[in-house]
DNA sequence: ATGGTGGAAGGTCCA
């Protein structure tokens, strides 16, 4: 089973990356964040004619909005109203199989990391103190949670430790706030099981750089966690920092996973 | 210390 996650900052913007990302990666999944437009104007058809028949919007208009695109079949999971918003971060769904994907758009926070003076910080660190909540408490079945989680945790998740230790998404209480989450629900980083942490690894290129490619002033914010006992059967997860190169890219690469389904 | 760019808007807000 190959899932993508994809920030890609206007779905009706980039239909035509999207259906290339389809056609290359031939993924069963993808999970979409910052689709920025309203559930009535998603480009539904668009999407079926990519191949999938199934699937969850939560949407609203200008701002936020995930998607969950599926080649067969899944239960939508309960929705949630997470710190008390409605602002369509989060969306889950079950596969007959008892499998769980859940999508996560987390508030990227402003610029100021102080909760104090900035509310946008406070409510991110609130929306991932509620991950923990939800996820100490959570069931048994097999999940995979991936999407934009605004947070570089670890030191090689961003182009200068030391540079970005008070820049939003590598603020020590930030990432020791997803440590905690993570930890939460014994989940397992999908991407460095296989990139190990010694080395750079970014899914974040920002727009205002003036060469990108040169500069690779990146970070890590977009993330695919799995339960444990889906780590044996974890066969490849991958940037795909090609689609970031692409004409009017989205500033967030996808992220790709590979998971042995067994009969 | 600042500003740089991009998307949805059709103001500005947000990233």
């Amino acid at each position: 089973m190959r899932l993508v996650t994809w920030n890609i900052n206007s779905v009706r913007l980039r239909l035509d990356q999207l259906r290339r990302i389809v056609r290359e990666q031939e993924p069963d999944v993808v999970c979409l964040q910052e689709t920025k437009v309203a559930d009535g104007s998603f480009p539904m058809g668009e999407i079926r004619d990519m191949g999938f028949d199934h699937v969850m919007i939560r949407g609203m208009k200008s701002y936020n909005g995930i998607a969950i695109l599926s080649k067969t079949p899944f239960t939508a999971l309960p929705g949630r109203d997470w710190c008390g918003k409605q602002d369509c971060r989060h969306g889950a769904i079950a596969f007959d199989s008892g499998l769980e994907v859940h999508n996560f758009y987390v508030p990227a926070g402003g610029d100021l990391p102080d909760p104090d003076e900035n509310d946008k910080f406070a409510h991110k660190l609130a929306f991932v103190d509620e991950m923990t909540e939800v996820f100490s408490t959570a069931n048994g079945a097999s999940k995979i949670l991936m999407g934009d989680l605004n947070i570089a945790p670890l030191e090689n998740d961003v182009w200068s430790h030391k540079q970005l230790l008070k820049i939003v998404s590598h603020t020590p209480v930030e990432v020791e706030k997803l440590t905690r989450a993570k930890q939460a629900h014994d989940w397992v980083d999908a991407l460095r099981h296989f990139v190990p942490a010694d080395r750079k690894l970014y899914t974040w290129w920002s727009y205002r750089a003036r060469d990108w490619q040169a500069a690779d002033k990146g970070r890590r914010l977009d993330h695919v966690w799995v339960t444990p006992d889906l780590t044996g059967r974890l066969e490849a997860a991958e940037v795909l920092k090609e689609a970031r190169a692409w004409e009017k890219p989205s500033d967030h690469a996808p992220v790709m996973v590979d998971i042995g389904m067994s009969a």
